[in-house]
DNA sequence: TTGTTATTGCAACTAAGTTGCAAATAGAGT
DNA sequence: ACTCTATTTGCAACTTAGTTGCAATAACAA
């Protein structure tokens, strides 16, 4: 993705155009797994980002609705963009995350309506307005 | 519950039964929602368990499938037992959780066979061994 | 009752993430 | 291009959940 692609997206969202912006979208965009914040620090590389600005910025991405924030099994969060085949990120409520549990990667994508109905059902009383599939298991490149 | 009915559990499991794990067991068999490490120790009150041995004696029992273990979006841990009709533990891979956005309690339940098929299918070329459903919403008590 | 092994409690530690604040900078207006 | 102001960044110190090591204690089998 160019540049300037990447600046597109941050005004996008109302956000100022700064190098931290760019480098930490440019890792997200670039991809196709979530990724933890000591993931992105070791991805960026040298141009060594502070750990805090790094927090605030992928917070602000996730207020935004740039990314999405999952929590992961050993209490860490990792951060994925949600691109459409278009590459323009799109907020997604409802959505499966899939775990390797080789690779310990995290894919995720959104879930059908059909599916969704399916689910929200499961009991009398309890008022469903968002969620969150979680899939264990082994992604093809480790199959 | 019986004192004797948790002494149970706990042989069945084939754990050791000690004051601590009777205690911690009591708290979880009577609580219809997952609850925190602090959730716990505010329960049980007076008897002051040593919070290591707390996180140990939960540790303990997520690893012999008495109880199983959630991860918040705060990034808590969460506790809960999980027990058939007749109360006795079931390990449980299948299952949703419930998060009230109004009283942020964790309630889980199981998922019957015909709705996990649905799930499973999602994806071409992901094997899926184990999912979690996780619905946000409010509960029938904060409605 | 004794002995062995698992359990418990304490102190110190680790690691993820946050807060406060001063310095730097994006971008709007001129 | 220059200036101004609000936002963003970087640093240091802090918070909080959970862990490690180790010595003391207790369960339970013989």
């Amino acid at each position: 993705m160019l540049h300037s692609e990447i600046s597109d997206i941050l005004k996008k969202f109302d956000l100022k155009v700064t190098p931290v912006r760019i480098t930490v979208l440019n890792v997200l965009v670039n991809s196709d797994v979530a990724l933890s914040h000591a993931d992105i620090t070791d991805k960026i590389g040298d141009e060594t980002i502070d750990k805090v600005t790094l927090y605030r910025t992928l917070n602000t991405f996730n207020e935004k609705g740039i990314i999405h924030k999952v929590a992961t099994e050993d209490r860490n969060w990792l951060y994925a963009i949600m691109l459409e085949s278009n590459k323009i990120p799109v907020s997604e409520h409802d959505h499966a995350h899939f775990i390797c549990n080789a690779c310990e990667k995290i894919f995720c994508f959104p879930v059908s309506e059909h599916t969704q109905s399916g689910i929200a059902s499961i009991r009398e009383g309890f008022k469903v307005i968002e969620q969150e599939i979680r899939l264990h298991g082994i992604c093809p490149t480790c199959q």
